[in-house]
DNA sequence: TCACTTAACTTGTTTGAACAACTTTAAGAT
DNA sequence: ATCTTAAAGTTGTTCAAACAAGTTAAGTGA
């Protein structure tokens, strides 16, 4: 049930690219054939297509078109530009999860804790180990800090399925965006012991460091994800813009 | 010179929002404030602060206003959401950055490069083979694949230098957008050697490959571009959008 | 004082229109 | 036939207006 008429159309659009209902490389119908077929106006179409843009789904050429640029994957992937839980991500891949929680504790923000967060000094937070697991095979290693006056009642029970889900569908919070950095880490000796890894192996991992910001524009969430190496895998779509003079 | 009006607002709000005008946390001046100032429509302005807000600058919230949740960053960072050469990456970052040309040759496309880069077989390219180096320190090892048809005149001395603004300066072609992926692999012999990398440090470096289109909407670039671990950052402003049900 | 309602102000969505810029096709002149 | 020009069709930008939806503050009543 999308909220806006634009929304419903760029899902449409997105569906059809996907199903190949449109030729791969070729233009789609034009904007003016659209409109009727959609019984919106110009802006609202156009909408649609440049959401489609960003995902990397379509490409638009002035005075030609629009061309497909879809390409289908087919390997297992991680938060394609979006953000999504892991129990998204494992539903998506049709991949079984399963999640384990390792600590739980509420704690007052330090000097020390503030500056590698962005909380302030003194903030109340929830502090989370936990294990994510697909086919039984631990992948991710996440250690999440929340925000307590914005997560209130939080629990390692909820932690253990899914805290998003609690968030959006129990609190009815608005997750909006997250600033993430991703970079190499060597591995510790807590990654080797949860991830099941071998330093003789791989001696190092995927780390994606997340702030995550509500409706409210509040920072709620920091977050550090070890990814185990041989199953990281990060989509994105690039948009070139004019070079800065 | 920004050829449209949106885009020369979204740079101007860009700018004060860095240069700390609009104080960090707070609201931004309403909309209907900003409009006389730019005299401007309120699409137009709505555009320019859509964009700010897909930077991961602002957060807009209905009913309120538009937050500023900049942070600056302080280290070196490469590719934030958008399409970056080397040479802007590191003039960006006030770096001296060198391009070392390893390897240069024409060659056509057979059934197993065509399988990997995704050119179709019997696709004339050309395989480039660089190291960049950020003040004399090799950070970056790419392997370079060209469509020769969309990219002609392409020679080792141009590669030496920048191969964007010869496409962009000399062969007035626009790119557009550029699908990524970015995975954690082992160092290779040829790594350790380039990267000047020790195995028994760091075992594995980041990997990033990407398929790029130019405003035909022809695939005219495959690239891996193979980073030293220690100094590799990839920043991302992800946006959170309902989920599909 | 307190709770409720209302009004004002904010961003979000949709429509319609006009013109610009670019590409392709068709028509016309040579 | 060939080149030039014009027209039609495409996406890109900008404007103006109206209403919806959410937040805040002022006002009103008890």
């Amino acid at each position: 049930m999308p909220k806006s008429k634009y929304e419903s159309i760029y899902k449409d659009l997105k569906l059809k690219i996907e199903s190949g209902e449109f030729p791969q490389g070729e233009l789609l119908p034009s904007e003016n054939s659209l409109i009727p077929q959609y019984e919106c106006s110009r802006n609202t179409l156009r909408r649609a297509i440049a959401r489609l843009v960003t995902d990397g789904y379509v490409q638009t050429i002035q005075g030609k078109g629009v061309r497909n640029i879809f390409i289908p994957v087919d390997q297992a992937s991680f938060a394609i530009g979006s953000i999504e839980s892991f129990k998204e991500s494992a539903s998506r891949n049709r991949r079984a999860g399963s999640t384990q929680v390792l600590r739980f504790v509420e704690f007052t923000a330090d000097s020390r804790v503030a500056a590698r967060t962005g909380f302030s000094e003194g903030a109340e937070l929830y502090y989370i180990q936990r294990v994510h697991s697909l086919d039984g095979k631990p992948l991710i290693l996440n250690h999440n800090y929340f925000l307590k006056s914005a997560v209130p009642g939080l629990t390692a029970e909820i932690a253990s399925r899914s805290i998003y889900e609690y968030l959006e569908n129990t609190l009815h919070m608005t997750i909006v965006n997250s600033k993430r950095v991703m970079t190499v880490e060597k591995i510790t000796q807590i990654d080797e012991k949860y991830l099941e890894l071998d330093v003789n192996d791989y001696n190092c991992l995927a780390v994606i460091t997340s702030h995550t910001y509500n409706s409210d524009g509040v920072m709620f969430e920091f977050t550090q994800s070890r990814h185990r190496p041989d199953y990281f895998r990060f989509q994105d779509n690039a948009l070139r813009r004019p070079a800065i003079p």
